[in-house]
DNA sequence: GGATAGTACTATATAAAGTGTAGTACCGCA
DNA sequence: TGCGGTACTACACTTTATATAGTACTATCC
């Protein structure tokens, strides 16, 4: 029987949770717009991040208030909907990397704990 | 509605996908019973994780041939489902622990981009 | 000039997985 | 007898990443 499970759906549920960061993150560097935060995310190593993922976080992020928007015209293409942080999207964006961290931890030190059985965190 | 988001919930996301590889982990060690690896879980720092996710995460593990099970009757209380590594779970544990390490990586790297602005890869 | 590709975004349906809740059942203790 | 701890099952709910389709603009190639 083939069990072959399906690879990005796979991989994809690493990503929840942890994309908003990814975002956040990005837009903290500067302001971008949808097709470039996808861009940056994939040169940054999340090669297959969907696009529908990103335009969705990023406007849940500005529906909760993270993010500010505005849309600039463009002259190559279609107009460009520019996401910005907030102050309370700042707030949030260290809160999440604390969080990120304390939790990277602790999924470390259980992986590793099988090798050694001494849990050294 | 209240806008106030759920800590457990948030938090929640961050177990997609990782949840499996810290049951996997942890039946590495030795094998155990659902209510153990809860307990075991916790003890290694993931406090708020819920009984149905890790039975859940048992029974899947089980259904997709990575776990094998037995039961043990108990003296004190209801009997123990125990689950135990199979050759397969093994390989699968070892693909993930990479997977993870790779997914963990590359948002470490996103995370702290925006403080330097000069990635590193 | 029309077809195509790249850019840029929206909307909807789907699927996966963690959680809440309720329920069953066994044991020991006050 | 009832309560708390142990141990598991089952179902509904929620969030979120993805697939897919669609709109629309620009530039390029035949």
């Amino acid at each position: 029987m083939n069990v072959i499970p399906n690879r990005a759906v796979e991989r994809s549920q690493l990503l929840k949770g942890v994309l908003d960061l990814a975002v956040l993150a990005v837009l903290a560097e500067q302001d971008a717009y949808g097709y470039d935060v996808v861009r940056k995310l994939r040169s940054h190593g999340l090669n297959d991040v969907a696009e529908a993922s990103v335009y969705g976080t990023l406007r849940r992020l500005f529906a909760t208030g993270y993010l500010s928007s505005y849309v600039v015209p463009s002259e190559e293409g279609p107009h460009r909907k520019y996401y910005g942080m907030t102050a309370v999207g700042r707030e949030w964006l260290v809160e999440q990397q604390k969080q990120w961290v304390d939790f990277r931890n602790v999924i470390d030190a259980i992986i590793k704990t099988k090798e050694e059985g001494a849990p050294g965190v």
